[in-house]
DNA sequence: TCGATACATCTAGATCTGTCAATGGGAGGG
DNA sequence: CCCTCCCATTGACAGATCTAGATGTATCGA
C-alpha cells in the first residue's frame, strides 16, 4: 500500500489491491491486484449476478435462484460464484441446504474508489 | 438503454454500456457491454497506463515513453492502446510522427457510475 | 529520394477463461 | 439407513487473451 487512497481512508481493506489508479503511477504488483479485482467485473454473467443480488429484497439468494434466470448450468453458476467470492465481492452463508450469498457493497465501493478522480 | 442511468443523466454515451449494475437487474445486452467495459480495466499493463495518463502533466504521453516503463514490447502496448481505446478510455492524436494518448475521464466516470450504489 | 523514427498490423505460440457433463459431498426427509 | 435435493469440484474442450517477432505505413530530416 504505497499509495494515496484517496476517498477511501488508510484501513489496509484486507484484499490488498485498493491501490488508486489517478492518484499516483501504479506499481507492477498493484496493478496486478487491481486488475484482479476487475477481472472478477468483467464478465456479463457476474455483472448479472451482482445486479440480481442488488434488487433481491432479502439482500441475498441462493444459487437455485440464479441458474433459471441467468440461463447457465448450475456448475456455471458455481464457478462464477467462486470468482466473485475471491474477488470479496460477495459472501456465501450455508443455511441447511441452501447457500445464501450475498453482495459486499463495501468492496465494490474500493473498487469504485480505485477508479475515482 | 432499458435502466435508469442514476447520476449519470440522459446522453446517449456513444459507447451504449452504461447501464447501472446495482440499478435493476441487468439483461444479458447490456450486461455484456458493461462486461467488454470492465475488461479493458482487468488488466495491469492497461491499469498501469492509466494511472502513467493521469499522472502525466500535459495529460498526455506517447507510445515510446510507455514501452521503457512498462518493460513491454513496442507491438504489445500499441495492442493495449487499442483495447483502451476500443473502450472509450483513451483517444490517440496523431501530431507529426508520434501520437499522443489522453485519458477519457467522463469514460471513466461512466464506468465508475456503473457499480455505484 | 533515401534513411531513420514512431507507431500499427499481421502472425503465431503460450496461457487463461467460460462452459458443461460427470462426479463428489453435505444436509434433510422418510 | 436410503433417497433426494442443493451445491462444489473435476476434467475436458473451444474460444479468447497476452505477448513478441516480423512486417507494413506514415512522417520527418538530410
Amino acid at each position: 500500500m504505497a499509495h494515496a487512497l484517496g476517498p477511501l481512508g488508510s484501513d489496509p481493506p484486507a484484499h490488498g489491491c485498493s491501490a488508486s489508479v489517478l492518484a499516483a503511477p501504479l506499481d507492477a504488483g498493484d496493478a496486478t491486484g487491481l486488475a484482479r479485482a476487475f477481472t472478477a467485473l468483467a464478465d456479463p454473467v457476474r455483472l448479472r449476478v451482482l445486479s440480481i443480488l442488488a434488487a433481491s429484497p432479502a439482500g441475498e439468494v441462493c444459487v437455485c435462484d440464479l441458474v433459471a434466470p441467468l440461463g447457465k448450468s448450475q456448475p456455471t453458476i458455481s464457478h462464477h460464484m467462486k470468482v466473485l467470492g475471491d474477488a470479496g465481492l460477495v459472501h456465501g452463508d450455508r443455511r441447511g441446504k441452501w447457500v445464501w450469498y450475498s453482495l459486499d457493497r463495501a468492496r465494490l465501493a474500493e473498487l469504485r474508489a480505485a477508479i475515482d478522480s
